[in-house]
DNA sequence: CCATCATATACGCCTATATGCATATGTTAT
DNA sequence: ATAACATATGCATATAGGCGTATATGATGG
């Protein structure tokens, strides 16, 4: 396929912002709703959504409506750049100050029942 | 470290575009100088080198100088997230019908004495 | 010193993207 | 039906990034 390399392209580009990565961050662990995300990065609800949006055109992300809350978690099976690069996400940014604070944050959190 | 971020987002960055992606690509072959690559990508020589300057400050690739020539090559030891990232682009991106090709043109092509 | 070659950068233009604010959409409960 | 809540999107604006063209820098050879 010749527009694979524009497909990788659009999936590094999901990768290339700071917003994105700690949504990634977030949501490779569990299933979160859009709210709880916002109280975790401590961003207004329309940039979540539209940065979730971006991820969910990206085929990076699913959505599970339950009821008012939609759910986001990481794309399950991934084709082969998409799973490793969310690998890679996984095993290089653990370390990182501002994710391990936001996961902190994130268990503190129950705003919805789930 | 907290700028960590910062520089993952770089990194993220300098692989979301087309050509440096296809640049990568063959700097992880070998090393490759300037008018080499304009041949293989078949691309004029100011963007290749404005693309070589993104990676280079992004720290993916190195230079060496030899005369007016310009080798660059990927770097050799880079930190943790940027290995792995080369190693995906090395891993996962071979198949590319684009990516070949350009291979395939930079075999074929000896501009430059060394 | 001057011409030539290899590479880098400046400028102007255009598109993409990020963001805040306001508002639309869609769901639940009364 | 309406109010309240969760999420998505439209609009305006600011900034970054990519590209082509022209030009600057730096090295070599005569």
């Amino acid at each position: 396929m010749t527009d694979m390399l524009e497909t990788t392209n659009t999936v590094f580009r999901a990768f290339a912002d700071e917003s994105r990565i700690r949504l990634l961050n977030l949501l490779l662990e569990r299933e979160v709703c859009v709210c709880d995300l916002c109280v975790a990065l401590d961003e207004p609800q329309p940039k979540i959504s539209r940065h979730l949006a971006y991820l969910r055109k990206a085929g990076l992300v699913t959505v599970r409506q339950d009821g008012k809350w939609k759910h986001y978690t990481a794309a399950k099976h991934p084709a082969g750049l998409h799973r490793r690069l969310l690998n890679c996400v996984r095993g290089c940014l653990r370390d990182i100050d501002i994710l391990q604070a936001d996961l902190a944050r994130l268990y503190k959190t129950r705003e919805c029942g789930n």
